[in-house]
Formats: C-alpha cells, structure tokens, sequence
DNA sequence: GTGTTTGCAAAGTGTTTGCAATTTA
DNA sequence: TAAATTGCAAACACTTTGCAAACAC
C-alpha cells in the first residue's frame, strides 16, 4: 500500500465497501502524508472540498471503522477529544500542551528498556509514549 | 509528607483551605496506599462513607485543585475519563484494556533511552508511558 | 434481494460553569 | 468582613445510537 493506492484498493484490501462517504475520508486521510487528526477536523475538511457532504455521525463511524480495520490508530490526550493517527507503525508522539498538536516521533530514536511483567494471560495490545512539551 | 501526616497538614502545606469537603476527599485520597481513581468513584466512596455529602462538581474541583497543587497526577485513557494518581513520583503504567484497571509500574524497572528533541522554546512538561494490555 | 452503510436527531457520558449561599481566615 | 469555596442545575464538548432510507454486492 503506497502512497498512490487507489483509495478504492485500500478499502477493498480491508474489506471495506467503496462508500462514497468512506471514499472522500480516505481521500483526504491516505494522501501519503501522515496526520493526526480529529472527526471534527476531517468533517470540516471533507465539507470544505465542496464535493459532496458527509454527517458527522459518519465520520465518527468511518474512523471507528478504519481504526477497527488497521488503516488509522487512536491517541486519546487530556483534551478529550480523540486523534487518529495514518501512522500506524511502531512510533511515539509528542504533544503539545499549548497548541495541542501532535507529532510523530521514529520509534528508532527512543529505546524502551526493560519490559514490565504483565499479569498472568495478559497480552501486550501496544505501548504508548508521548512526551509532553509546553 | 508521610501516610500518617493528617490531611489538615497536607492541604496547609499545600496552600490550600481544610474544608470539610477536601478533608473527605484528602482522607481516603492520601490514606498511605496509591490510588488511581476517577471522579466518579471518589464521588461514590465520599457518600459511601456516610458522614456528609459533597456535591459530584464540587468533587470534580477538588480533584483539579489538587492536581494543580501537585498532590494529583492526572491520566488520561482512551475511556474518556480522566484517573487521578495519587502517586505524583515518576513511574509508568500498565493499563488493562478489558478490566480498565489502571496500575503503577516502577520507573526504575524501564529505561527510556534517547530523549527526542524538543521543538524551540518549548519544555518537558512530563512523559507519558502507558504499557496497554488485554 | 440481502445485508451493509448512512443520516438525522436524539440520547449519552464525562466535565465545566454561573451564581447565590456558605464557609474560612 | 473579605475572599475562597460550595452546590445546584444548566450548559458543554465529544461521541454513540436507533431507525428508516439509501446503497453495495
């Protein structure tokens, strides 16, 4: 999947439907760019290309989607307001508590040493770390 | 400060009035055993107790006044609710997933090495590492 | 056709706020 | 008695949901 796949490819690699709502979602998230970005923000950013509108409601079910599906991964910061992040490879972040954004940070910079020993049958799901700057 | 040190003292050295609500709160906050608690909970263990009601908002202030004092240290998780730490030492946590437990883990059983570079002008406010498991 | 997805509006959750009454120093 | 704190209810921000209509396969 590189940054010129069909937006129509990537869904149907995942199972998704090429809805004309999921379409411009993807359109706009899958640009080969990484973002972090909120359901607010992209509903205003898809009604904001004039094409065609889309609820916000959907929007909120599109990222649920695309998350369940592997395509975005959540951050939840103190803001209450989730970001979904296009980089879904091992990375750390660091978030700013004045203009509340975020960034990505390559996991090859920063080294976590020692695992913590998990409870008994627990898995790990992931490990998050975000360095909070102001 | 030490588990036994009354929670009159604590709040006077912290600059802030003994009121009836804080004492309640500050006793079963700071009763020598770490805590990870949300508003809610506090808010049910208050009047679980029996002795006096104290309004959910006024719990809700309570905690960020605290947190503000430097007696709390807040986390957030994807849940949307906000746990308060009673251990305002440097650790990390482990976050179970299904139970939405939340546990401390030691600072010195993981290393993070490698600090990113932070943006101009701009300071470690802290650093986040959350362990997710299922 | 059949099951999936959408849009709307309504409900839900967790938190904050305005303001009069109360309490603390 | 002056300033800080509380409680209530209402407002708030963000998100989810129920259900009928629209859509994809």
């Amino acid at each position: 999947m590189t940054a010129d796949t069909p937006i129509r490819d990537i869904l149907s690699a995942h199972g998704l439907r090429p809805t004309r709502q999921r379409l411009l979602a993807g359109e706009i998230l899958f640009d080969g760019c990484n973002k972090h970005i909120t359901a607010e923000v992209l509903h205003r950013e898809i009604m904001a290309r004039g094409k065609d509108s889309v609820s916000l409601a959907t929007v909120y079910n599109t990222l649920a989607t695309f998350t369940g599906a592997g395509l975005l991964r959540s951050v939840t910061l103190d803001s209450g307001s989730v970001y979904y992040d296009t980089n879904t490879t091992d990375h750390h972040h660091i978030y700013d508590l004045n203009t509340r954004e975020l960034s990505d940070l390559d996991a090859s910079d920063i080294q976590i040493k020692g695992m913590p020993v998990l409870p008994d049958g627990k898995t790990l799901d992931r490990v998050d770390l975000i360095f909070r700057v102001k």
